[in-house]
DNA sequence: TATATTCCTACTTATCCGATAGGATTATAA
DNA sequence: TTATAATCCTATCGGATAAGTAGGAATATA
């Protein structure tokens, strides 16, 4: 299960991207997306520290898309806001962590069964980007 | 990613897979998996009230498949160990919530999306049983 | 100068995860 | 009968994480 970080940063990206070209304020969002608002501006801050939005400061100022909404990824949003993608660390690509219980990872019986959810899900976000949710 | 829980239970179900007809204790798993023991305890209690596994009491006593390792499918063991499948709760077959923050569902802009990681979820466990992981 | 915005750090609060405690119950076998 | 070895059961605990809040600093506009 995803965390509110997560649906409420897909939300808020979306509802963005909708707007072509205009600065979007976070109580604008907030209001239409029912999302609290300072929740909201620690999402926002984020994915523009990790180079999805840019923003402008003041009065009239507020966020936008800094690319296309179709050259923004899935794939790349989730780590971002939600981690890993793979269910479990030592088979993640972004994310590698090896398994304290595990003799050994490549003869554990998880391996299989998680590399395949892993790479569902991949499959999943590297073929949506934000036009896609538009 | 998954809970500890999960993947000692998984691990622990494809540990007792693996004996045939044999009973295997808490504690000889739990050796040979490095599971904390009573933790390990707590998870085989929770296998067992939902019907995946049978238990003897008293000395030699132990753990037990209830049905053939082919007739055990990763939905049914994921949704008692994880919860649910989907990645949000407005979107889960067995696990179904509103979504507070919506006004409606069916037009969400995460919908369709939540709905493929669903399916491609769903998919990989509903084609995987305890017998692929032996 | 008033106002509206983002920026930033820190804090709070609640929930859940992972693990443990301690004994009750039950079965085996010497 | 008794010692032992196992599951059963409920409760609890510490720490981490999630979700949300506070309060002001910085900046831009009109």
């Amino acid at each position: 299960m995803i965390s509110k970080k997560t649906k409420y940063g897909l939300k808020a990206l979306t509802y963005i991207a909708r707007q072509d070209e205009k600065m979007v304020s976070i109580a604008h969002i907030a209001e239409e997306e029912n999302i609290p608002h300072k929740f909201l501006e620690s999402i926002l801050l984020l994915l523009r520290k990790s180079g999805f939005l840019g923003s402008k400061k003041g009065k009239g100022g507020g966020y936008y898309l800094l690319k296309e909404a179709s050259d923004i990824y899935m794939t790349d949003v989730m780590r971002i806001l939600e981690g890993p993608i793979a269910p479990i660390a030592c088979v993640s690509l972004n994310y590698y962590e090896k398994c304290e219980d595990c003799k050994d990872e490549t003869t554990c019986s998880l391996n299989k069964l998680m590399i395949q959810v892993r790479d569902a899900n991949l499959h999943v976000f590297r073929n949506t980007t934000l036009e896609d949710l538009k």
